[in-house]
RNA sequence: GCGGGUGUAGCUCAACUGGAUAGAGCAUCAGACUUCGGAUCUGAGGGCUGAGGGUUCGAAUCCUUCCACCCGCGCCA
């Protein structure tokens, strides 16, 4: 609740009780009653009156007229109200642009603003995202699991969590053993030199297809070898072992210089080879003392008292399952870590996996089952249908990367091509794409499918992460252009226009958007906002020049203004990850 | 079959979780500025919110019955 939320709380309440003998029990009844209005014309702040109707015994309309003559005293001495109005069934309150930018100016300038949400202490979250799989190519879809992880990673810790970021390497499993078999017994390619990685995937796309193009005995012989390199590797005495530590690495450098890229850091690097072992001892233990059971020559949990069937834990030929690895990582995460909270950012398709293993883990005992969490997201599909690395019909992530580069730097960098070395305009490319990447990802609620066709995520106009961070470039131009000092001290009562009192609003908005964020595991909501704010700023930037403005103090104020505006789109961008450049 | 998700403008998406006239971008058409950076701004047209029923002061939002598409449902991850 911000000062003039509190203050209508604080009239209204007061009003209430004295006059009508309604007693508002607690400050939330009304602040989580306060709205905004659909139109800045009818106000600011809006007080619906539906609620109070029944107890009061009088119509909304009634009691929203009444309220406003009574309520019209407090317009005199020192209220930020300018205007209380009862529309309808509607209180509306309006707000002096002085008011706002006394309120938020001054806070934003120095930085206190940006620190006041992480004062507070909260738990310890661990937010486990992107999880690639080695010997598989990174996709496009990959990336939005990427940019949902990165983007609540950042806003956990504004709000002052205590955040782990944490990625979990898929590093061993059958889809290993059938790149590696095919490597072995069928390849006749020489790895290239980069992007081995990306080669290796290419490797299990065609070891997928042999497999299903086999049939008969041949098949089943396949089949037996793919099972006995899978035993070799876990054994770790053979030659194989070998190739899988060298091909593993190759995988490990492609997504080193991707994360990198992307300017995405984890605290930790969980492997899946690493929990292997644990995970089958926690499951044969667990057999042995009943809570797990044998079926069909498997182990497996009976889940159906929750209503979640049976749930398999260990194959019959004794190989671990992505069941069996996920009991032994959330060991390791409540032991070792001290986790009080586990997010894990995973495809929606695995929303019943997820709910079978919390209820594994809370019947072993641990409590902190209850705080585990599945953030479930849609996929990145194309036009045809799903994408798949088994069937190599994927948009990967380096093509992406590298189409949208080269329209940046084509398109619009060309002019700068003189005058900008070549290394601000390399990493100015990258700004812009990693800007238009992340936001692409972000701006749409992560329930949705994304269909991806690649003409669309060059454009560079419109609702689109480059329309942001060129609104960030050209406040910053101003500050260049302009010759005079930002400061607070200036006349905030001239910021009166209503595209400068938008922005105003905007930003005593900001940290309750991102405290939302958070809380909805939504950046979904902060990209919106951060669009609404740069649209804001656009039009703002057209109707109110600072260097064109008629007089020295109000070039000072919007100047001050704009500076914040500045400031503000940084921080937000930054939280989803985005690093805008200066200028493009 | 059971469970989950989605369905809103020609297309891609919003709608502060039950509130005022359902809003943006793209596309289409018409305009602005001898530009604090045109990757911009202003305006116009475009809607039975998949369909029916219900709940109440009030429904895109909640309940219900259908329809369409997607994803799960024991040895993949």
């Amino acid at each position: 609740m911000n000062i003039f939320e509190k203050a209508i709380y604080d009239l209204t309440a007061d009003i209430l009780k004295t006059e009508y003998k309604y007693d508002v029990k607690n400050s939330l009844e009304l602040s989580s009653l306060i709205e905004y209005p659909p139109s800045p014309d009818l106000g600011d702040y809006a007080l619906p009156c539906f609620s109070f109707s029944k107890t009061l015994h009088l119509s909304p309309d009634v009691i929203a007229s009444e309220l406003e003559s009574k309520l019209q005293k407090h317009l005199l001495n020192k209220s930020p109200f300018t205007n209380i109005k009862a529309r309808g069934p509607y209180l509306n309150f309006t707000v002096s642009s002085s008011s706002f930018a006394e309120e938020i100016l001054p806070d934003i300038f120095n930085g206190n603003y940006f620190k006041r949400p992480s004062n507070i202490k909260r738990e310890r979250v661990m937010i486990e995202f992107s999880q690639p799989n080695t010997h598989k190519g990174f996709h496009v879809g990959h990336l939005r699991n990427v940019a949902l992880g990165d983007s609540l990673c950042r806003i956990f810790l504004y709000n002052g969590y205590d955040v782990i970021g944490a990625n979990y390497i898929g590093d061993i499993g059958s889809h290993i053993a059938k790149c590696l078999w095919y490597l072995k017994k069928h390849n006749t390619q020489d790895p290239p030199e980069n992007h081995r990685g990306e080669w290796l995937g290419e490797m299990y796309t065609n070891a997928v297809s042999k497999l299903e193009a086999s049939n008969g005995q041949e098949k089943i012989n396949f089949k037996a070898e793919l099972s006995q390199l899978l035993r070799e590797i876990d054994e770790k005495d053979h030659e194989i072992y070998q190739d899988w530590e060298t091909t593993r690495e190759w995988s490990m450098e492609d997504f080193r210089e991707i994360y990198e890229w992307l300017d995405v850091k984890f605290d930790h690097f969980f492997y899946e080879s690493e929990v292997d072992e644990e995970g089958r001892k926690i499951v044969i233990e667990g057999e042995k003392n009943g809570i797990f059971k044998k079926s069909e020559g498997a182990i497996g949990v009976d889940l159906d008292e929750e209503g979640l069937g049976f749930f398999m834990l260990l194959k019959s030929d004794g190989n671990t399952l992505y069941s069996t690895k996920d009991l032994a990582l959330a060991r390791k995460k409540f032991d070792k870590f001290e986790v009080e909270r586990s997010i894990y950012v995973v495809g929606s398709e695995q929303t019943l996996h997820f709910k079978q293993v919390f209820a594994t883990l809370k019947r072993m005992g641990y409590k902190q089952a209850e705080k585990c969490f599945h953030l479930p997201y849609a996929l990145v599909v194309l036009p045809e249908g799903k994408m798949s690395s088994r069937q190599g019909n994927v948009i990967l992530f380096s093509q992406l990367r590298k189409e949208i580069v080269e329209s940046i730097q084509s398109i619009h960098l060309a002019e700068h091509r003189k005058n900008w070395s070549s290394k601000e305009l390399e990493e100015t490319s990258q700004k812009i794409a990693v800007a238009a990447i992340k936001y692409g990802m972000l701006n749409q609620d992560s329930n949705k499918n994304i269909v991806f066709s690649m003409d669309e995520w060059l454009v560079s106009e419109g609702d689109t992460g480059t329309y942001l961070v060129y609104a960030y470039v050209r406040i910053r131009s101003i500050g260049r252009k302009i010759p005079l000092k930002v400061s607070p001290d200036v006349d905030y009562s001239l910021l009166s226009h209503p595209n400068e009192k938008k922005l105003l609003r905007q930003m005593l908005d900001f940290n309750k958007t991102v405290f939302n964020a958070a809380e909805l595991f939504r950046p979904s909501l902060l990209a919106r906002m951060l669009y609404e704010f740069s649209k804001d700023f656009s039009r703002t930037y057209n109707t109110c020049s600072v260097m064109h403005a008629e007089t020295e103090k109000l070039k000072a104020s919007r100047l001050l203004l704009f500076h914040c505006v500045a400031e503000t789109l940084q921080q937000g961008l930054n939280l989803l990850g985005i690093s805008p450049p200066e200028r493009m």
